[in-house]
DNA sequence: GAAAATCGAAAAGTATACATTATAACTGAA
DNA sequence: TTCAGTTATAATGTATACTTTTCGATTTTC
C-alpha cells in the first residue's frame, strides 16, 4: 500500500478501535486529512477501504460516520462466522497438511503458556496466537474466497475494542476446545471439525455477550 | 452515487463483461479516463469498488488488471455459493412472511411463462426472475451481511458474460426445483429449504461446466 | 557474453484548486 | 407562528498539476 493512504487508514482505524472516533461520528474528510497529516485524496481513499471493512458507513448523501453496531448485528457476525468457519474447518480436516497441523499444535502449547498456571494472562501474546491458529485453519480449506469473507468478519472494530475478559472457566474451555479442534482435523474428520469449530465460536459468542453485559452494568453504575 | 465515478465504473464494468476489456489486460487509470471522459479521480474510485467486486485485480505494485478467472476459482465461487445460498434459505424457511411467497410464486410463475411451452425463451426475462426469485429468499433470511456476501458471489464477470445455455431439460429442472424450494418454504422445513436449494445451485453449476465445455470446442473447431 | 547498474519514460500516488450538491438557517408570506 | 422558499455555507465530487515509484531498456563493466 502506499505511504499516505496507508497512513491514513491505519490513523482513523487505530482512532476507531480506541474509541477517540465515536460511533456515530460524522467523520469529515478534511479533518482527518489535518488529523493523519496527509491531503483529502489519500483519505478518501481510506474512507473506501475502512467502508468495505465496515469501520465505517455511509449513509443518505455520501457523508460517513464510524460504524455504530447494533446488538443484533454483532449477534449476526458471530452466526455467520460460527457457520463459515465451521465450514472451513470441515473443508481443512480434509485436506490440511502434517505441517500446518504441527504449526496448529504450537500456537496451541503458546496460548496454553500465554494463560500460564498462575491465572495471570498476556492478552497480547494469547490473542496473536489465537489469531494464528484459526488462519491456519481457514487457509488450510482452501479458498481465498473463504478467507477473505471470514477475514471481513472476525475484524470488526467492535470485537476489537472490546477487552474480551475471558474468566478462568472459559479461557479453560476455550484451549479444551482448541485441542478437540486439533483432534478432530488429526482424524480427518470432516463433520467433527465442523461441530467442534461451531460450538467454539458459539462459546466466544457467549463469552463476548457476559462482557457486554458487564461492560453496560459498570456504566450504568456510574 | 455521483455521477462521474458511476458514468466510469458502469463504463468499464460493461466493458469487461461484454469482453472488449479482454482478461488478463492491463487497466491504465489514463486511458479509462479517456474512455469514460472524466478525469482519473473517479476512475480511481471505479476501480476500488470493482475491484472488491472481483471485477479487476491488483497486482505486484498497484497495477490493476481484468480479473481473469481459473476454473478452479470459478467452481470455488459455485461451491461457496451453494453452502451459503442453501444457508440463506433455511433460515428463510423459519421466517419468510405471506407477501414473500407469495411474490416467490409470481417471479416462479413469469419464469415459467419466460420459457414457454414451445421452447423458446427470453433470455433477459428468464435472468430477471430468477434473480428477483432468488433474492427474495435471500432477504428473507434477514441478515445484510450474509445477503451482501451473496451478492459478491452472484454477480461475477463469468457468470455474467457467459450465454448460459440451459437445455429444455435443464430448464425443465431448474423450474422444479425452485417449486420444490416455495413448496419447503411454504412448509417451513429448513433443512429441506436447505437441501433443495445446494441441490438447485450445483445444478447450475454443472449446466456452467456444460456450457464452458461447449464453448471450449466451438473455439477448437474454428 | 552476461550481469548489474543507471537512466528514462510511463504509470500510479498525492496535493490542491475548483465545481457541485446538500443541509441548515434565515426571511418573508400566509 | 409556521411553513415554504431562497440563499449561504460547508461538505463532497471532480479535474489537473505535480511527485514518486516502478519497469524496461540500454550501456558499461567484469
Amino acid at each position: 500500500m502506499s505511504k499516505a493512504k496507508e497512513k491514513a487508514y491505519s490513523r482513523i482505524r487505530a482512532g476507531i478501535v480506541s474509541g477517540e472516533l465515536a460511533p456515530g461520528q460524522h467523520l469529515k474528510e478534511e479533518e482527518l486529512a489535518e488529523l493523519c497529516d496527509v491531503s483529502r485524496t489519500p483519505v478518501r481513499e481510506a474512507l473506501r477501504q475502512l467502508e468495505s471493512d465496515d469501520f465505517v458507513e455511509r449513509r443518505d448523501n455520501q457523508r460517513v460516520f464510524v460504524a455504530n453496531w447494533t446488538d443484533a448485528e454483532i449477534d449476526d457476525v458471530f452466526v455467520l462466522r460460527a457457520m463459515l468457519e465451521g465450514y472451513a474447518a470441515g473443508r481443512a480436516a480434509q485436506s490440511i497438511s502434517a505441517d500446518a497441523l504441527a504449526a496448529l499444535t504450537t500456537h496451541h502449547l503458546s496460548i496454553v503458556d500465554a494463560v500460564g498456571p498462575n491465572g495471570r494472562i498476556d492478552h497480547d501474546v494469547f490473542m496473536q496466537h489465537n489469531r494464528a491458529f484459526h488462519n491456519i485453519i481457514i487457509e488450510a480449506a482452501g479458498s481465498q474466497r473463504l478467507a477473505i469473507m471470514l477475514q471481513r468478519l472476525v475484524e470488526q472494530p467492535v470485537v476489537l475494542r472490546t477487552l474480551v475478559s475471558y474468566s478462568a472457566r472459559d479461557l479453560h474451555r476455550s484451549i479444551e476446545q482448541h485441542a478437540e479442534i486439533i483432534d478432530a482435523l488429526e482424524a480427518g474428520d470432516a463433520v467433527w471439525a465442523t461441530a467442534a469449530m461451531t460450538g467454539h465460536i458459539h462459546h466466544a459468542q457467549r463469552v463476548f455477550h457476559r462482557a457486554q453485559a458487564a461492560d453496560a452494568s459498570q456504566i450504568a453504575a456510574q
